[in-house]
DNA sequence: ACAAAAGTGTTTTCTCTACACCCATGA
DNA sequence: TCATGGGTGTAGAGAAAACACTTTTGT
């Protein structure tokens, strides 16, 4: 084998993970206090270092599990941020991905345990670093993917109204969708199942619980809604 | 400062970089033959190792430079591929770019100096370790981006019949498109320029030249062309 | 009865698509 | 003149948007 790879630096490589959740009519992100200095106690997105032996993506999912409890999450990579001078105490290579939660199943004990809270996406407090870029393109990244296919199913509880649905619609876009349209054209995908209950929490004449269809037949390959 | 980023792994991080260019009605990625072990002499990408003080994106700049001569590139970051076994020779974390060039702009003496070699972006020979998975992942991504805005600034000569342009985007989304209708859509978009002369080794009418105008009031957010 | 949200239907507008057809010109 | 690609026009399908209207039920 060949000395090719002698002699070239090498260096620090992180994940730092952007985690939605859906909660009161609200997007979400999961923000932590960071435990260490440089920048101790201000707040930051949840991140930890690539091992010699894991790929990142296992790095993320090592990083979700530790934070959140949960396994099995929805994850994508986003991009690597790398200034050389982005993080004042090393030099740091991070590469972000963005999670999907349902925060009703998340582990509460870990979750405090690290001081971490759940903030609107729409109003949360400065971040350290680079990481308010970190979430404004996560969340257009999450629009994309929203656009392309229905989701839902990674941030919703098993059984859900199409008014939540909606809601959840609306706080990615952060715009109003008519709710009609909006009905039709998610009914009109025809992975939805309605069940025999009702939500009477919001109107007195209540509206049906779906969930989602078990064999997803997804990747229609066409665009849901536009951007 | 504290020692927080002590003790933890640290690794060889590299760029990959698939170049796509377009000549002969064809859209094509231009290839090397491995200059080292392990598997030298096989095709693969051009890349290299990110330096100390270098963001990867300059790192992707600078391997463009070095092996077409040219800057001032549009690129655009693509995934990292992670697997700790993707190289046999070391455990390198690979960021993929995608760029694209004018092939009537390149150095070629640059490009001869490597031995590199232009491949129709459909038949190309087999590439070492996961360069083909970059390759399919790169072009799915220039699939999204030519939907989004109008591309061709980045790959056509500055004057091009819209033959050309059409041309370009068959070859990017690999199936017929009608005439007169991408006719009437591109040029709905007020991007595109007449110019005086005709391009006649097509046709005995011969066709317009047109080119982009100068300030880009594009990202009008909206789909080009459904995917 | 009424208010309020769930759910349905209708109308208008817009875009995509297919395809017919005219235009210009070199051979 | 005729074949060929350039360029224009148009009719139909389908989707999106706006919005009116009906249903249900707790108060």
């Amino acid at each position: 084998m060949s000395n090719y790879y002698q002699g070239t630096s090498r260096h620090l490589v992180a994940v730092d993970c952007v985690i939605f959740g859906y909660e009161d009519d609200l997007l979400k992100i999961l923000l932590f206090p960071r435990r260490v200095e440089p920048a101790q106690g201000e707040w930051s997105l949840m991140g930890g270092f690539v091992d010699e032996n894991e790929s990142i993506d296992d790095a993320a999912i090592r990083v979700l599990q530790l934070t959140t409890g949960l396994t099995n999450i929805f994850m994508e990579q986003v991009k690597a941020f790398s200034d050389p001078l982005r993080d004042p105490g090393a030099r740091v290579i991070s590469n972000v991905y963005f999670a999907l939660i349902r925060i009703d199943r998340q582990d509460t004990n870990i979750i405090q345990a690290h001081g971490a809270k759940w903030w609107p996406i729409t109003q949360f407090p400065p971040l350290i670093f680079d990481h308010n870029q970190m979430v404004a393109v996560s969340l257009s990244r999450l629009q994309m993917k929203a656009g392309l296919n229905l989701i839902g199913h990674e941030l919703l509880p098993d059984f859900f109204t199409l008014r939540m649905l909606r809601k959840l619609y609306e706080a990615i876009f952060q715009r109003p969708l008519d709710p009609g349209n909006f009905r039709k054209k998610v009914l009109s995908l025809n992975v939805l199942q309605k069940s025999a209950n009702k939500d009477k929490t919001h109107s007195k004449k209540g509206s049906y619980f779906y969930h989602f269809e078990k064999k997803e037949k997804q990747d229609n390959g066409n665009f849901i809604f536009k951007l």
